[in-house]
DNA sequence: AGAAATTTGTTCGTATGTATA
DNA sequence: TTATACATACGAACAAATTTC
């Protein structure tokens, strides 16, 4: 036999969201109606449903019912971190991902980006280079880069980077710190941020795209 | 309650893989004794196998038991299908993103790129050169994208494309059809390739990102 | 080769806690 | 507050595949 019995379950919710029956907040038929639609067990029923909450395509409460959901990035970033330790995935990856994720993105965005963004990402620059504490500095450097991957219009990208991004939070952290500490200032990785933003303003991708190597530089020079 | 039961069984699993006690093939206890040592019941501890499984970190053998197996690529590939074709996004984009995945894994693999792998290059260059059916030649342009993709050295960016071509294996037939159809000929889409394997072998990264950027510029003339 | 033991696959019944009207 | 619907969880049982003797 090919299908497993839990696989049911999950094909049936599946098929629904794709067929357009079921979107985020649905509520599925109770466990016992399950069961009995699809002719199997109850335990099956709730093996297949384990799965699915798992991967962050419904959500379950208890005495209430089992509703989409539809948010994988939780699951998605905590896939990643596992991967992080069983596949040795080394720091260098990482950092090589994203950097070409932000790469990318820099490119689209040079295309796509609105009026509306150029004003965000030059109050956010302003507000960084002016930040007092490294709290403020996570925060408006969180939104330069956020703000850049949104302006690429390219929903991949986009899904992508946030999976990406929750699972490197705590590393960026630390990143951050540790090329605090060696470049006893920021300055240095304020100028690259000011280049990627002033080269997305005036529409110089030579400009913006040689910030971003040199952010990137800083961050590989710096990460021991 | 913070915890739910069947997490018991996922956070046993994965502790011990962490830790080094479990590794690729080893062998799980049993469903009854795990749910004796968990001290829940073996439903609870069924489900929680199902969810590693479907995530790729156990298989389950009928008869026999359950055993690390630890190749989340296939679950990877699966969830972002699913995610990409919820968020129903559209040709521009898809083209963009695979040529982003694929810019981006080429400068890479230029710096890591083997001799083996330059020779599997060759080969397929030649191949598809002389290929005499349309699925022949199908089969040798993959050849040579996947080859340029793992010489990334990424796995992130390999668990992404790998995803992505899944995804869009139907379109990519539909598009290079269309792309021949318009072109009369093959030989202009062939000269793309020619010029990407030249690069990565002779170490010309402006050649083969000029290939790159060719190829895609081809599909993107001729996929209307 | 064959029988017995082991293990997963699947189901049913039941008890309990939670949410909602 | 009560009643109902529902998810949570457990235990027992049998089927089917595999392993062991």
């Amino acid at each position: 036999m090919a299908e497993k019995t839990y696989e049911k379950v999950t094909g049936f919710i599946k098929e629904n969201i794709i067929s357009g029956v079921y979107g985020p907040g649905s509520k599925l038929p109770t466990e016992r109606e399950l069961a009995l639609r699809l002719g199997i067990s109850r335990n099956s029923v709730r093996e297949g449903l384990r799965v699915m909450e798992n991967i962050g395509v419904i959500t379950s409460h208890h005495g209430s019912g089992n509703y989409i959901s539809l948010n994988f990035d939780d699951m998605m970033s905590e896939m990643l971190s596992f991967m992080y330790f069983l596949k040795s995935i080394n720091e260098q990856q990482i950092i090589e991902f994203r950097w070409k994720i932000e790469e990318s993105a820099l490119k689209l965005a040079n295309k796509y980006i609105t009026k509306e963004e150029k004003e965000i990402l030059s109050r956010a620059l302003a507000n960084l280079e002016k930040a007092a504490s490294e709290e403020e500095r996570t925060k408006y450097d969180w939104i330069i880069h956020q703000t850049i991957v949104n302006a690429s219009r390219n929903d991949f990208l986009i899904a992508n980077y946030r999976a990406f991004t929750s699972f490197i939070e705590s590393h960026i952290k630390m990143m951050r710190s540790h090329i605090i500490h060696g470049m006893q200032t920021a300055r240095q990785l304020e100028l690259t941020h000011r280049h990627i933003v002033q080269g997305l303003l005036q529409n110089d991708l030579r400009l913006s795209m040689a910030g971003l190597r040199e952010h990137f530089d800083y961050i590989d020079l710096y990460r021991k």
